[in-house]
DNA sequence: GATGAATGAGCTTTCATTCAT
DNA sequence: AATGAATGAAAGCTCATTCAT
């Protein structure tokens, strides 16, 4: 009986999760109004009924799938101790890299970019995420500036105080890239993103 | 009579770009499924039975605003030109600001945002629309390189391939700025955008 | 063209009518829950769409319903008036066998049944309902009962105060009579009643 | 362990009980259609599962309930030869006030409020309820005015055929009361019953 | 051309009922 | 016997679309 009790508490332990797997991709597919729950269900391979068992409104459940994921980090701010001592420029160029690959793929950066549609729906939804995310990756990357200067590489600069601005190619791309129909856009990609790593260090300016 | 007739004719010739125009801020809160055609038409001033003389579905009304912007450029080639012989940072600056302003409020990066929720279901439109934009903004930029290396200002580096990177932050924070809900997210991002011009010209090293 | 107009308004403004009679039956036959717009849009004639074009929900239909019937009254007050200067007991037992088939019949008396059941969720309308058709019919009692005793054929007792005792039993009969499944039932209480006039102003004393 | 056996038969035994008295409330206070089974088990203290073991449907649950009900009387047969020798218009005061007060409580009369609404459904319910409801009062009043009519106090009159029509403005008042809002309702209509008692055995005529 | 009443497909949500545990 | 997760029919309600006027 233990033995049924936890396979049936399993279920129960991992229907929300499902539900909200599911749920992601729909409204990712269609925004919050486009999105069907019978669809959810479908993805789900359960009745939409059951949905109601776990979330009480459509609402509810796009705002639980929200509340779940912005815990995780889009980077961990422990990334940059992972490169030892290597140079500046090549941990960036790593950093940028990984961060643009997650930013094609990982969940929270889908939600992001339903919230850059939704976002006028769900204000607070919006404001929670823009911090948790940015201001994850704002330290990450603070971290990593004050590595280059301690290490002597870097010279201080206004980027300082800006610094999220290494992220924008890479997050630009994996937002806009699928749009372009091409299929080999993440490449193009990773390309523009170490050029323009290797150029934002060197500079443009002819020396 | 003939004055009634013109009138007339004035208002039909009007009618659409009155309803896209109507169009294009309600599907830009609420995405393609959760724009209401009855709205559309109180924004418009008008009755939602008008729009079908205009319009055969709500598809088509959205394809039409797509359509109708995507013909007029981000900015204009021409730009560079208008700087005369600036130094090429302070041209750089110039248009990174110009362009953010631009993305945060010209229609044609509206239409941007909304396809990036909903491109998966008009793929075309998102093709489309994304060569457009970023063609010419490409080169723009390419026009503004070479303007700086004929200058004997700049060393040809490998952005010359990749110079949309150089918008990456303007758009980036057209797009997520407002999810902030900080009231003074515009003046944030030109500071940043600034610092982003003169680091990236000067590069990040120390001398 | 007036004419057409006409024609479309006068349905327009009779399109409200049909419903709440329709929603009447409805409502009468199976309480708030168990009413169901589609049915009510069948009985009309229509489609349930219809219905929320000029109700905003079924609540608003339900309550609408009683705001239009709770001007009319159960009986006229100046009803007494038109029985001239008639014995006493004939006025009477003609107004309460009046009372009764109204009540078995009118609407506003079905709506009243109806929040027999409903009035724990509609307290508000419960008392307006109550007030205005009890008010009305005790004023009609009264001036009845001062009729009596002016023309020197009653005397002055307690129920003076209480006046719609007289109109329990017809009252009553309209109520539970359908639930006896008597097909006469509409006969019997009309004798009862007629028996309860007569005894109620002779005194079941023996003389 | 025959004591845990014990206990859990009496559990078994009670179990029906609970729940009917539960869906009485449930029942009551929302008609059949508006009636949670959910809600039900919640007020008896169990699963909503554990009703279906009792009973198969929730229009058997509502059979059961009246089943139930309709043997137990409004009120005994034997309660006039309470009364010993009275004088008949104090029995006949007291009886109406105890009608009146088990009408505004009874569970009886409760059900008897639920049909008012639910007859058409159940009409079958609806006529064996009333059967046994009224018939077990008029056999109550009957014999009532035969001891009035044997002690001398009564003529014999109309009224012997129709006894119904004493308990009407109790019952009456039962039913409607609660609708006025008036927190003293109760109250007045005891006042208004023995006024009716009383002049209803005078009569309203002038001596 | 303009209107807005009417339609009905389709959605979210509820809840009686089932059944594995 | 008791539970409650799962089901899916059915209801309220919305809104793109049609069409008589």
């Amino acid at each position: 009986m233990d033995e049924t009790i936890r396979k049936r508490q399993r279920r129960k332990d991992e229907r929300p999760g499902e539900i909200m797997s599911a749920a992601l991709q729909e409204f990712a597919l269609n925004g919050f109004a486009g999105a069907k729950l019978t669809q959810v269900a479908r993805r789900a391979g359960i009745s939409h009924g059951t949905i109601y068992n776990y979330f009480d409104t459509k609402e509810a459940l796009f705002r639980a799938l929200f509340r779940a994921h912005f815990v995780e980090p889009l980077g961990d701010e422990q990334m940059v101790d992972a490169f030892g001592d290597a140079p500046f420029a090549d941990i960036l160029r790593a950093i940028l890299r990984v961060a643009f690959r997650q930013a094609a793929h990982s969940e929270a950066v889908v939600l992001m970019r339903i919230l850059l549609l939704e976002w006028q729906r769900f204000p607070d939804l919006a404001e929670e995420c823009y911090r948790e995310l940015f201001g994850k990756a704002e330290a990450m990357l603070r971290q990593l500036i004050d590595y280059g200067i301690a290490r002597g590489e870097l010279a201080p600069s206004r980027i300082d105080d800006s610094p999220l601005v290494l992220l924008a190619p890479g997050i630009n791309a994996a937002l806009f890239g699928p749009l372009s129909g091409l299929p080999d856009w993440e490449e193009r990609a990773e390309i523009a993103i170490d050029a323009f790593a290797e150029s934002f260090v060197r500079g443009l300016r002819k020396p």
